[in-house]
DNA sequence: GCGACAG
DNA sequence: ATCTTGTCGC
């Protein structure tokens, strides 16, 4: 798939004002509201059944949205980014870059490492997919534009992010111990920045923590905390990673991409 | 100076 | 993220 937005795009060799300023351009261009391209109620990766319709027939544009999980993996200096594209449960293509990094992990700036890399295992895709899911923060981040939100814009493409921890922002509610299904809204706090449209008042909800597993016992599980990317509504964005669901703490598109991950990072070692 | 931080 | 044995539980 192309980049919509190559502008906006996570450039090497910046400084760090100039990634933020960057940043600030990208949360601007950004659209916390549903424009999605299809009826998140047809999502239902948990009950393959009602969605397998279109499994010899991936080129169409009818059925069940193609959604596209994203993870990495990393060698030394390089990083193996992964995406497997699903419809309707069925695994419709899988693609993989292997990029050079140029920057270490920096909290808030994942984006300038893993972005560029992305969107080089993104380019290989023949599928268009309607919904990007990524490892990582969208809104919930300093500048409302993490991960999810960067690529999410500049390929303009609907997104989520699928944290497993959280960056910043405040939960309405104590997280622990919650059963599955559980969820509560993260609310901007003083680490995060209004931003072009975008308000940060302690009553702007960025995101939610959403426990999608619990165990019977009292083992320690984390919620996933879940955030708007492009193109989506915080409401929805839980709502659909729900949906995405599967037995495992974290969504379907994820686990496989993250598989898949590994087993190319093999491969190069 | 103190605190605090996705992958 | 990555480095790793054993261990608890369905």
């Amino acid at each position: 798939m192309r980049p919509a937005n190559p502008d906006l795009a996570p450039r090497p060799g910046l400084s760090r004002d100039e990634m933020e300023a960057l940043q600030r351009r990208v949360a601007e261009a950004a659209v916390f509201e549903d424009e999605l391209p299809f009826d998140p109620a047809s999502v239902a990766l948990d009950d393959p059944g009602a969605t397998t319709l279109t499994g010899t027939d991936a080129s169409s544009d009818t059925g069940p949205p193609l959604i596209a999980g994203i993870d990495q993996a990393f060698l030394d200096d390089r990083a193996v980014s992964a995406v497997v594209v699903l419809r309707g449960g069925e695994v419709v293509e899988r693609a993989y870059a292997v990029s050079d990094l140029d920057l270490p992990y920096i909290p808030g700036l994942l984006s300038f490492r893993e972005g560029g890399p992305i969107l080089d295992a993104l380019a290989k895709l023949e599928h268009d997919p309607d919904l990007l899911v990524f490892d990582g923060s969208g809104r919930i981040h300093f500048r409302q534009a993490g991960l999810a939100t960067h690529v999410g814009v500049v390929c303009d493409v609907p997104s989520i992010g699928v944290a497993k921890s959280l960056l910043c922002g405040t939960p309405d509610e104590d997280v622990d111990g919650h059963p599955k299904g559980w969820n509560t809204p993260i609310r901007a706090d003083d680490a995060v920045d209004a931003v072009g449209g975008h308000p940060a008042t302690p009553e702007t909800v960025i995101g939610y923590a959403f426990q999608s597993r619990q165990y019977d016992s009292q083992p320690i599980v984390n919620p996933l905390y879940v955030s708007p990317g492009h193109r989506l509504s915080p409401e929805t964005t839980v709502d659909l990673v729900s949906r995405l669901g599967g037995d495992y703490k974290l969504p379907e598109p994820t686990r496989l991409a993250d598989a898949y991950a590994d087993e190319v990072k093999a491969q190069y070692e």
